[in-house]
RNA sequence: GGCCGGUUCGUCUAUCGGCUAGGACAGCCCCCUUUCACGGGGCAAAGACGGGUUCGAUUCCCGUACCGGCUACCA
């Protein structure tokens, strides 16, 4: 016995998987799926697999999938098996796997478990305005009505020989009725009252919601396979977590209404002792009002929703990304990680290695979040300060050389990252910062100073440019020493000529301390600013 | 409507029956800084409501309210 529990732990080694429907821009509460997902497989040395879920070929978006692809990797979230990367269990995508669904549903059917229908979607559209029933739902009541067509009430031979003419048909599941139940546990109500057990209700443990008590009446005949041989997501689901002996399937709380159908499945096709643990992660809500995050929310109050930018192929309208907008992606995935998620202490910063270290799916919160945008800018600007110098030359380079700044000298951009990092919120942020320090600045604030601006000023500087002119070390210590004394002997308050300086050199009243500006300006480059600047005054 | 889930400061959250209810973001104030930031210190701010259980409930149970999700041949 003890054996086989240890064989039993080795063959079901942890697994899980991210399956996405490859229809446009991927949300921040798919992202968030697939961190927990990740974070849960790399903390159990397990694997972490991406299946595409492209069963509805009417939504089939173009460049979908390989937008997927590039989210992950610009998180550092990347699968160890997927369409891409390939694996022991390919396909991993869903259409590609067609054929295999067919003979699971047709199982069902043999089994009195599912059964065929034959309405066609505008025929069901019409039962809904005739019968005046907004949701008429296809179950244990409607599916006996003699006007219906499906095989319960045509029978056998009439199914046959629709089928055979061609006739389109879907796979229903057939869920459970007293009925059934005598046929097969004839004695069914004795042992219902001796026991208490009701066979159609199940009870499930959920990893973050705990015991979850689930009633097969609550499900109505949801289709299985469709009329173009497709299954839907309740089949395919099932089948794919089985044959990929996917050990725990986490995934949104908008599926569990459906979760009864899917154990129903489970129960008939693979065994209940065979189902991969459930948790139903919490939602991303709207931060203003209630609802669910959706990308029309950051469009409105001017925030990214998706991870990186995602142009629609058909209407060619641009979403902006998280990536885009200038967050590194450590920020993106730590503040993903934080909504819904913590370690019991105080701690908020956490590195993808850390969040692997310390993560647990018990620790997951089980109301929905708001979005904070605020609080995602705050660690941003956290991981950009907590982010080395070098590290950031590689990101921040390319970003400057974009907006047209030429960068001759990698060592003086780091040593400039390293005096502006502080100020900066999104890597964008780096431009303004730090354009002055590559070309004289285009607008200079002379607003700011020409108030008060006089003739003694004016000396100073003509003072400060002789002696700059003649400093052996050119160090920002030194300049301010120097600069201090020169206003002292002048009788100027220094406070009084510091700001003139900074405009001369920024352009405006930002930027780091003006004497490191200075230094890495050099001598030449500051001694021509200021006297470009006197210029205008 | 039906079914399922949720409910602690404005927001994200801690608390696994003992609470003067802690932290973070945002806000406000002060210090540091002759720019802007960073940093440091402080203020303000919460257990939806009603019943139980208990010596004691934010914590457990039941109702109510509110919020959300689902209710497609979409996922």
């Amino acid at each position: 016995m003890h054996t086989n529990y240890i064989c039993h732990m080795n063959i079901n080694k942890v697994r899980v998987r991210f399956a996405p429907s490859p229809t446009g821009g991927l949300h921040l509460g798919g992202v968030r799926t697939v961190l927990f997902n990740y974070l849960f497989a790399k903390h159990h040395n397990g694997d972490f697999i991406l299946r595409i879920e492209d069963t509805d070929q009417t939504r089939f978006v173009e460049g979908a999938e390989d937008y997927i692809y590039q989210c992950l990797e610009w998180c550092g979230l990347q699968p160890d098996e997927s369409p891409k990367h390939g694996g022991p269990f390919a396909p991993y995508k869903q259409s590609e796997r067609k054929a295999i669904y067919k003979q699971y549903a047709e199982q069902l059917i043999a089994q009195g478990n599912a059964y065929y229908a034959f309405e066609t979607p505008a025929e069901l559209e019409q039962i809904r305005s005739d019968e005046k029933i907004n949701n008429f739902q296809y179950n244990i009541w409607t599916r006996v009505n003699q006007k219906m067509k499906n095989s319960i009430v045509l029978g056998e031979e009439k199914t046959k020989e629709l089928i055979n003419n061609g006739t389109p048909y879907v796979i229903r599941a057939k869920m459970p009725d007293w009925k059934d139940l005598e046929k097969t546990i004839p004695d069914y109500r004795e042992k219902l009252v001796e026991t208490g057990e009701n066979p159609f209700k199940k009870t499930v443990t959920d990893l973050v919601r705990g015991t979850l008590e689930l009633d097969y009446a609550n499900v109505d005949d949801k289709v299985l396979l469709k009329a173009d041989g497709m299954p839907t997501y309740h089949l395919a689901v099932v089948v794919d977590d089985y044959l990929m002996k996917i050990s725990h399937a986490f995934r949104g709380e908008e599926w569990l209404p459906s979760l009864p159908l899917h154990v129903f499945l489970w129960d008939n096709l693979f065994g209940l002792e065979n189902m991969p643990q459930w948790a139903h992660l919490p939602l991303i809500l709207k931060p203003d009002g209630n609802g669910k995050l959706s990308k029309r929310d950051g469009d409105r109050l001017g925030f990214p929703v998706f991870a990186m930018d995602w142009t629609d192929p058909k209407t060619n309208e641009k979403t902006i990304g998280f990536k885009e907008r200038g967050f590194l992606p450590e920020a993106f995935i730590n503040m993903l990680a934080m909504m819904g998620w913590n370690d019991g202490t105080d701690k908020e910063i956490f590195s993808l290695e850390e969040l692997v270290t310390a993560f647990s799916m018990e620790r997951v919160h089980k109301a929905g979040a708001k979005f904070d945008y605020e609080k995602a800018k705050w660690f941003n600007h956290e991981w950009i300060k907590k982010t080395t110098d070098y590290r950031l030359l590689t990101i921040v380079k390319p970003i400057l050389e974009d907006a047209g700044i030429n960068i001759d000298d990698d060592k003086k951009l780091v040593t400039i990252i390293g005096l502006v990092k502080d100020r900066c919120t999104f890597l964008a942020d780096f431009i303004q910062q730090s354009v002055f320090f590559f070309k004289q600045p285009e607008n200079i604030d002379v607003a700011a100073i020409k108030p008060k601006w006089n003739e003694q000023k004016n000396l100073f500087f003509a003072e400060l440019i002789r002696a700059y002119e003649l400093t052996q070390f050119w160090k920002h210590d030194e300049l301010e020493k120097e600069f201090k004394e020169i206003a002292a002997v002048n009788e100027i308050k220094a406070g009084e000529l510091m700001l003139p300086f900074r405009i001369m050199l920024v352009g405006g009243k930002f930027g780091p301390h003006v004497f490191n500006i200075a230094e890495v300006l050099g001598k030449q480059e500051t001694l021509s600013r200021i006297k470009y600047c006197l210029k205008l005054l």
